[in-house]
DNA sequence: TTTTAGCACTCTCGATAGGAGAGTGCTAAT
DNA sequence: ATTAGCACTCTCCTATCGAGAGTGCTAAAA
């Protein structure tokens, strides 16, 4: 029963009353029966009233209950794995690229907004440097990382130095610092002098980054979706959620902390931190390799939203992007 | 006179009246007298009425004739001046940070949403490549263009290779290919045979991606400052505005042609194409130096915006953008 | 004990009407 | 050319009303 209106408010987003629910699922008793269950179910707390005469709406809690207890939960459709592993395909070459492919085919399958976070790593260590000429003074530091994840930085030398004496450099570095972690990184940077010094001392920076599991940058996509939700027609609600998807800081707070691989994590209207999301709900996947590399996978939407749908949509989009971090 | 209804009308979003003109601006002259320059300004176009007893608004002719003849523009505050640059400071390294933090700013310092594409050159040649390795098979391509931009892609390759050989290959990519255009890697990767046709011919294809002008990344910021002005509080308007903002291929679409160096170009409502714009303004200027290297940073807002204010904040990040891009 | 029919009661929502307020356009006087 | 005066128009807010939807309760039936 519960699920029967949870399912009818879902699909309708309107309060939904016992008639409907007797004609809608063709249940052999009359609608004043279900209204006794109905009333009983309020009780409970997994329902409520907008007010005394309108059809009933589901609570968190009675979301919360009937996505732990009710819900199957289907994985997404044949097709539309293909569709979606095909655009990864080609996004490949480029991190940035196939987490945008992430965040924009999430929020088409759901219709619902998406948060992706790139991957980053726990304790990364160095695999290869490469310091690469751009200009006289400026090179290019190009760190590739245990997991095969790279990053770049552009540095200024304090003296300019020929292509000859950056590839002896490059090898060096990669001689010395192979294998080593941000801490190791950051002795051999107080270790050295001079210009090897700031080199070292970027390097250091572009590890620790690595480190902060919360990444500053975040792929967000499907924002209009929401808004095409009636109860967000008020621009108001839908501004203090979108002020929240524009703040790349406050957003990555509201990913959850110690979620198993694989996992995937609820959290309901009230549940989380913030006032502005209390209509909201979160769906939110890790993805990477077991522990080490690790990103979040998210769909955003009203608590009123295809909960099995965008679970099964966040596995399946997890499962891909696990598959492309840990080659 | 248009001056002060348009200067007032961007402050309030309402009507103006004949009253708060004289009131407002101290005019020595009665309602009634201002009320005849009013109608003479409506049938030359550039005012009208909403309906038959409101105050006037300014139509698209009236902003433009504003801005063209009557508008003084401000440079920004010293002090702003100094916020951004430091911002800027604080971002040098990576080219996506600058361009997030370019964004950004100019959304802050405008209160309106804010468009920036990273920058992309019309005949780039190629400086310096090199071939890192990452993996057994895999390797990360480094191409670094003329303007010292850089973009890397992660490739297969057919056969292992050692790191001696990639470095051999990165050398004899870099003698061969340096100072050559797209359509020459074009051509010497049809010469090449082997796995090392695969690189020269990921190589073309990144020159090629430099030398669209029009990139498919779209850096926007700032929408929910839309989302807040009173024009856009019914949802299906700004919705019809932030899936334009989505939709970076279309957007990228709105970017005016043929722009000339540190020139702002202003279309205002009905003057562009997409219908979802018709009651917005594009502020769009062109960073980058001298016809090489180029790229858009914009502003979008309502067409009752602080035009001034627009076009000195995009002149003031397009131009830290240009040294940016110049070094 | 569970189910059901019947009915009163409550609340929303849309339509309608009225009145205040704001602002214009016109006319005639300065 | 400017202005005072005034009629006229349109919006917007508020109040009111009735229809419709849906519940909760009660008492009867299964």
């Amino acid at each position: 029963m519960l699920g029967a209106v949870i399912r009818e408010y879902i699909a309708t987003a309107e309060p939904v009353a016992s008639v409907q629910l007797v004609r809608g699922y063709r249940l052999d008793v009359s609608p004043a029966t279900v209204r006794h269950e109905l009333a009983a179910l309020e009780d409970a707390g997994l329902l409520t009233h907008p007010h005394t005469s309108a059809g009933r709406v589901p609570t968190d809690l009675g979301y919360r209950y009937f996505i732990e207890t009710l819900m199957p939960i289907p994985s997404l459709r044949a097709d539309e794995q293909v569709t979606v592993s095909h655009q990864f395909q080609q996004a490949l070459q480029d991190t940035a690229a196939w987490l945008r492919v992430a965040a924009s085919s999430l929020a088409r399958l759901t219709a619902e907004a998406s948060i992706v976070t790139p991957p980053s790593s726990t304790r990364t260590t160095l695999r290869h440097v490469e310091v690469v000429p751009i200009q006289e003074r400026r090179v290019l530091l190009v760190a590739v990382a245990d997991g095969g994840a790279v990053r770049q930085q552009v540095l200024e030398l304090g003296t300019a130095t020929t292509a000859e004496q950056l590839r002896a450099l490059s090898m060096r570095l990669t001689e010395s610092l192979g294998g080593a972690t941000a801490t190791k990184v950051h002795q051999a940077a107080a270790a050295e002098k001079g210009a090897d010094a700031d080199i070292t001392r970027a390097l250091a920076r572009i590890l620790d980054e690595y480190d902060t599991v919360r990444a500053r940058e975040v792929y967000v996509d499907g924002f209009q979706n929401i808004l095409a939700k009636p109860e967000f027609a008020e621009s108001d609600r839908s501004r203090a959620m979108l002020s929240l998807f524009e703040d790349h800081t406050r957003l990555s707070q509201i990913l959850p902390e110690g979620l198993g691989d694989g996992e995937v994590h609820i959290t309901i209207g009230h549940e989380h931190r913030y006032e502005s999301l209390r209509d909201c709900s979160l769906v939110i996947g890790r993805y990477g390799a077991s522990g080490d590399v690790v990103g979040f996978v998210g769909v955003v939407g009203p608590t009123r939203m295809d909960y099995a749908r965008s679970i099964g949509a966040v596995r399946y989009v997890g499962s891909l992007m696990s598959d492309l971090v840990r080659v």
